[in-house]
DNA sequence: TCCCTATCAATGCATCTGCATCTATATGGA
DNA sequence: TCCATATAGATGCAGATGCATTGATAGGGA
């Protein structure tokens, strides 16, 4: 907990200092660019990044009033949304990635060797997604 | 991040399950029982658990207004105080214990052998205090 | 002694988050 | 067809959090 709070707080401190938005918007951004012209409903998104379903709405909203998304009615269903990357999204995405991925560097690639790191992806990755305790 | 998010989502559901407070409670109550009747000043907090120091001045007057634990002036310094842990307040860490240890046992204890997890601290603890980057 | 600066702790304000609920549409059965 | 229930997404409200600042005392040098 202490470490996982630690590399976070560097991460956001650095995106802060060089006036980029949260790690979460990255998140986001990521998936849609990855989702390519298609795009996600938001439902879809949830299931992808650390965000409930509140978040996940509100932030689109932060996203699209900034330009970076838009939202697109889908013909099949009246309730939902397609929300697709714009091309000013996927560069505010690479500009965050330029500090987060020298982030990750510094604060994971310069400690510990890549077999290092596969054996800690291992070990957390036991540790995922632990079953519902009723 | 998704790992550690999910077991601390877990466990303060446990908690919140249990009509228990959040687990910032628990490390302050535990940090102050260690401490013994000497207490402990804030600042000394601020460095042994994840809060900030107003998260600290905030944590200590919910506690304190619960009982929990008691301010008591300082006698060489006037700006401070010690801040000591009250019976009420050992009680409730027990009691936060029994459904945090629980937590623990079932989400790390039964997927991870002793020999994962010593591997797993150390990694981790290689990851720790990074050095800050101007 | 008098200040200037540093440190301890608290707090006003804006933002974020969680929870519950709401609106709107979809789906399936009587 | 009509209604009950389920699902997609948005939002009001309360509480938590981050940031900057404040108030108060300490400490050290002129």
């Amino acid at each position: 907990m202490r470490v996982s709070r630690q590399l976070v707080e560097r991460t956001e401190g650095a995106l802060k200092a060089g006036g980029l938005p949260p790690l979460a918007w990255y998140d986001v951004l990521h998936e849609l660019a990855e989702a390519g012209e298609g795009g996600l409903r938001p439902f879809e998104l949830i299931d992808r990044v650390l965000l409930a379903q509140y978040g996940v709405s509100r932030l689109l909203a932060r996203l699209e009033e900034d330009g970076l998304v838009e939202k697109l009615p889908v013909s099949d269903d009246g309730r939902g949304q397609t929300v697709r990357i714009t091309s000013s999204g996927r560069d505010m995405r690479r500009r965050i990635w330029a500090v987060y991925g020298a982030s990750i560097a510094e604060l994971m690639g310069d400690r510990l060797s890549a077999e290092d790191l596969e054996m800690l992806a291992g070990l957390l990755g036991r540790l995922r997604d632990p079953p519902v305790t009723d």
